[in-house]
DNA sequence: AAAAGAGTTGACTGGTCAGTTAAGTCATGC
DNA sequence: GCATGACTTAACTGACCAGTCAACTCTTTT
């Protein structure tokens, strides 16, 4: 028999990347057993149904996330060095997804999120809470960036938020055109729209 | 028999408006049949395949908003008033939407483009063309108001781009959030990327 | 009025879907 | 050594999937 949790984590591995690259509704169940080796039976021994498994999956990428967003978004680091580094780590991201994959894939959550939203609840609901999760760290760094004034906007909720749908449009419209060039400009957009004193137009 | 062309409309209305609402991949060639009150043959009739479907109802919704469109961005507006007619017609397009079938829908071309951009390369080519068709309105808008100084953007191309991302994004959201919230604020947002010079924060 | 063609009908195909089941394998604890 | 329970196996279900087909109806053309 297998390591414990062997069979359960590579089928959300696999699940989770399966579905990203594609999508909820084009990728089967047997799909993921196949790939991942399992019988359908463990499937179901595991998860009670296809949408459980996403909801396990995203919670499983996002703990996997974590470490590397607390370090990037360390308070121990300057406010406009988090955004930098933070705006490398998505593009590198999408670089190496594309490269593997050979076509851009863009935000999982909002993706599948976007995809399933009105007849799911449960992705609905689990998509909207890891979103807002993830936008928490720009907030911070956005306050923080106010109060040594690197920065000229005001209020950093709504700049997070602003900057969160930014975001989201450049990696929707990347995937859909299937161009990295869209995220090339990321960076400079966001320093831009927060009104960074040290970096023009 | 029928008016010419009215099963084909029929299928072409029924067909955008059920996987705008829910998804392509839930919706089957048998729902909008049935919803329609088409038999399935008819509909292969009229379209060779269900990715055939798709790109022509998107074909057909761009060519009825194109009119409301033209008046809006037309050239005898205030390039700001233009704006602001759009976000309006907008939200309230979302609101009518929401009120219809219950829940936010926001941009078809961007929800179900996003879905199937890796695997169906038919639609995804139509909705990158027609999202780059809709922003041509906006950068013409945003040069005439570079033109009057009534804005201190100073690239009409790269300003629509951004903003066509961060409205793309907004409506992403309000899909996920099932919340209208999320666009109330879309003008003053614009306005306030744009620098429009009437407006403040 | 007859032929032709556009559009319609509904049964049909073969495959795939999410999910079930029952019999089996294995590690552990007593 | 045997009982327990976690995990695996593969066949199975019934619904549904996209797409096909041949026979049909109606309108238009000649």
């Amino acid at each position: 028999m297998k390591k414990t949790n062997e069979t359960k984590e590579k089928l959300l591995q696999v699940g989770f990347d399966l579905i990203w690259d594609n999508s909820y509704g084009s990728v089967s169940v047997d799909d993921i057993c196949k790939r991942a080796g399992v019988n359908k039976g463990s499937f179901y021994h595991f998860f009670p149904s296809k949408t459980d498994l996403v909801v396990e999956a995203y919670e499983e990428h996002w703990k996997e996330k974590r470490p590397t967003l607390d370090r990037i978004f360390s308070s121990q680091v300057p406010p406009l060095e988090r955004i930098h580094v933070w705006c490398q780590y998505m593009y590198e991201t999408q670089k190496e997804k594309a490269e593997q994959y050979g076509h851009v894939c863009g935000c999982p959550f909002a993706s599948v999120g976007s995809e399933i939203a009105t007849f799911d609840e449960k992705i609905r609901a689990r998509s909207e809470q890891l979103m807002n999760s993830g936008r928490k760290y720009v907030e911070t760094a956005i306050a923080d960036a106010i109060r040594e004034r690197s920065v000229t906007v005001k209020d950093p909720v709504a700049a997070s938020l602003t900057l969160q749908s930014l975001l989201l449009g450049m990696l929707v419209e990347a995937r859909i055109q299937n161009d990295l060039k869209v995220l090339e400009n990321m960076e400079a957009t966001i320093l831009d729209f927060l009104g960074a004193k040290t970096v023009g137009v």
